[in-house]
DNA sequence: AAATATTTTTAGTTTAATCTAAAAATTACA
DNA sequence: TGTAATTTTTAGATTAAACTAAAAATATTT
């Protein structure tokens, strides 16, 4: 259906609305995909002309239903392979990622959903991130960020946004992991750093971290 | 390290040289990729200059070393993935060898040795093909063709050497499967035509199905 | 051993996806 | 509001992998 460039490029696209609820700057998909903006054009010019995306020149792109339904079935590949890649083959979270960035490129629904239903149709990936069904439904369940609480407010560890092996690392060094009930001790408002408890242990962090962990009340 | 095409060449090849044994020309691998002698000629060019085989004009190719050890290594991903799809998802063995054509491409060597002990490490796979272990040994079970056998011998079916649907969903129709018993009742010499036994039942088949089964004595 | 047929290679194009460098448009700010 | 900085696009080149058509080598027949 569509070649693995235009597939990583519907993907990023996708990711980046979601972050940002606009028309995704070329840009911004160029740092994200660590390839030129002028590459970038190129490819958003053909995802255009083939109906994926709306794109004004200047302006940004933004994808088109079909281009949305395409994204998502990527999306919905990729957090299941992680899924099972954790699950089945006991691989740990940090080491996932790149492996299903290329299984979410293998072409069949009927793989798609007999491993879904291997895994007893999980809602969410070892990052916390919601599933698609099969429909392309996106359970969106209400989360924060770890920065925007205040001090004495708590929650559950639910996500984490960044899934670099340097950062799932560096919780796992210490302990905190999705489920984790975490509370805010302290919030320094001069850098944004917060003091946070997990179980017993207390631990300084930076805004970095805390803008990378998603929280539900 | 190789390109997919690259890849799928190492692997017609390997297929190609294990059937012949002897140097492997350009119309053949042309013919089993469905592509054209001259994209062929280029390719083993490129695969001759990068050192994974030797090729002279007009002779022939031949999997160098380096060669063989990388085609081995994409044929233990393709048949380990075809267990996978028919022992934990449950796909029949006619619907997996075009997605695991797929996975074989998957660059993980990690990947390869967890799903290998996953399912056990598995010796064959649904196709009665044995599966390369992790050094890229090969068992090699002692098996005929039924076309060489005689009136009156008789054997276990342990491989096919066609994979296609029809093919696979003919012996299903009959019940004929791997570890099936097969007798061979009669064998015309006009037009190496056989009638065998498995089970109770009586089949009259063609050469060309005979030619396809491997039997273990 | 010629003539013919087949196989294989070469030469020249095409397409997808990338890049660099330069031009054009937009945005920021003095 | 005009100039400078930034972003984005265009123009032109490159690489991998395919193709067609024609030339060259090899194999098969008379
Ligand atoms: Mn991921
Ligand atoms: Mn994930
Ligand atoms: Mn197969
Ligand atoms: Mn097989």
């Amino acid at each position: 259906m569509y070649t693995l460039a235009e597939e990583n490029y519907l993907k990023t696209i996708f990711h980046l609305e979601q972050e940002y609820g606009k028309e995704v700057s070329t840009n911004a998909i160029a740092e994200n995909m660590q390839t030129k903006a002028s590459s970038v054009t190129d490819m958003v010019q053909k995802l255009a002309d083939k109906g994926l995306l709306s794109y004004r020149k200047y302006k940004g792109a933004r994808l088109s239903e079909e281009g949305t339904v395409a994204a998502i079935k990527i999306v919905r590949k990729h957090r299941l392979w992680e899924v099972f890649l954790v699950e089945k083959l006991n691989f740990h979270w940090d080491e996932v990622h790149h492996i299903a960035e290329q299984l979410e490129h293998v072409r069949s629904e009927e793989l798609t959903n007999r491993l879904d239903k291997f895994l007893d149709f999980p809602d969410y990936d070892p990052h916390g991130d919601p599933i698609p069904d099969k429909n392309g439904n996106i359970k969106s369940a209400e989360k924060r960020l770890l920065s925007e609480l205040d001090k004495g407010n708590n929650g559950i560890l639910v996500g984490v946004r960044e899934t670099s092996k340097e950062f799932l690392q560096f919780l796992d060094k210490r302990s905190i992991a999705i489920g984790s009930k975490i509370k805010v001790l302290g919030r320094e408002f001069f850098d944004g750093s917060m003091v946070i408890q997990v179980k017993k242990e207390q631990f300084f962090i930076s805004k970095k971290i805390a803008e990378n962990l998603y929280i539900q009340i």
